[in-house]
DNA sequence: ACAATGACATAAG
DNA sequence: GCTTATGCCATTG
């Protein structure tokens, strides 16, 4: 469960007001391809940790989740409260919110005490 | 170890 | 721009 961990991690370091992309996550993680895992990941229940999940968002700044009763709603409520505007098109800015992510090193320094 | 799964990503129609 | 098909990868049964 180190991948899972990883995601969790990563994205608790996501700061409010802003949002990142699975694919991102992925690649910062040293999986480029992972995309798919890090969006499961978000699914799976974090049972204790607060995982700011709604700032993770598909590469097309869109709300992406198969499951709308969860929370696709919520999630661009949850957006917009933490001060994220959506285009016509439903879309977010990235030039604007995305996440500019970790550096390498301080990645590293993230995972390092982390198997 | 194999098959199935999933909140993605990209290419093609 | 939207829908469909294929690839990818870690987790789970």
């Amino acid at each position: 469960m180190g991948f899972f961990r990883k995601v969790y991690r990563l994205v608790c370091q996501i700061p409010p007001g802003k949002v990142a992309s699975y694919g991102d996550i992925a690649c910062m993680l040293g999986q480029p391809r992972a995309a798919r895992t890090v969006g499961w990941a978000l699914h799976s229940p974090p049972a204790g940790l607060d995982v700011p999940w709604h700032r993770v968002i598909n590469r097309h700044g869109r709300i992406s989740t198969s499951c709308q009763e969860h929370g696709a709603g919520l999630q661009r409520a949850l957006l917009e409260d933490e001060g994220i505007r959506f285009d016509d098109h439903d879309r977010v800015d990235w030039e604007q919110f995305g996440w500019a992510g970790l550096a390498p090193t301080e990645v590293k320094e993230l995972f390092a005490l982390d198997e």
